[in-house]
DNA sequence: CGGTATCCACATGGATACTG
DNA sequence: CAGTATCCATGTGGATACCG
């Protein structure tokens, strides 16, 4: 993969990525706020989560702007937390990540299978394309200077 | 999305990959792996982890499979890990999380890209595809029982 | 070189009780 | 409902020393 070793160098945006979605719970709950769950008390009930931690997560995510915090207008008591458009940006890492465990058999065997909704097909499995759609192979990627680049 | 919410219940894969990518430092050394690093001294020195950390945290990866630790036929002291199959298939997952840093400017701005060395363009965003390749929206996603989908 | 062993500080996480 | 407060056990992480 050649230059790739520079990427060790440079502070990636992964280590930044990392800081937030690297605590345990922080994809559980981001995948629990897909999956349309708002409320304290929801996350809380729903993933078995530590009311201590799912505050201190909760306010971690809103902070960087992953998860913003709404109180409702007619209960102000009552709080939403829904996805920032930088939130729903998570969606392909997450489903990565969970593609990644289902192909090696992690976790349990689920029967739902994500598909879009058009052709009720699945999903292509996550991966690596060119600028114009081709799948790239591993072999062929390669770290340039920007500078270096094609066409910007 | 519908039955989006169907995703919580299944243990969907997601916890389990979390279960060994979860821990702070397992992408910062699988991207050093990924970067040619194989040497214990040389993650430790390159990442900046404490030994008893880096020691645990490799065991973990070669029970898991992510990393094999093979050592050296010349010298039978010195050990390299090495990425699996199953270990270069997290590479999308890393890119996804890596370029959602990015994109939020999150960490040190880097002037490499990584390229297609075909045609030494940037790769495009990691995304949610169709089986065919159509770039899918986040609103054309769909949950599905397997015995629905269209065609297997 | 590739680890253990040890010590210490602090974070994480669970349980439970309390509050506006 | 959405937290904060408290307590406690264990994990994480750094530093350093030691070992085969």
């Amino acid at each position: 993969m050649g230059k790739l070793r520079e990427m060790l160098d440079a502070d990636c945006g992964l280590p930044a990525a990392l800081e937030v979605m690297g605590e345990r719970w922080s994809f559980l709950i981001l995948r629990a706020a897909f999956n349309g769950l708002s409320h304290f008390e929801e996350f809380l009930s729903g993933l078995g989560i530590a009311r201590k931690i799912l505050s201190n997560r909760l306010a971690k995510l809103v902070e960087h702007g992953i998860l913003e915090r709404t109180p409702q207008a007619d209960d102000r008591r009552r709080v939403a937390y829904t996805l920032t458009p930088k939130g729903l940006d998570l969606l392909p890492a997450m489903l990565a990540l969970r593609q990644w465990g289902v192909k090696y058999g992690l976790g349990v065997q689920s029967d739902l299978v994500l598909v879009d909704c058009r052709d009720h097909r699945p999903i292509a499995p996550i991966g690596i394309h060119a600028h114009d759609g081709r799948p790239i192979a591993y072999a062929d990627l390669k770290w340039l200077y920007r500078t270096d680049v094609g066409e910007p």
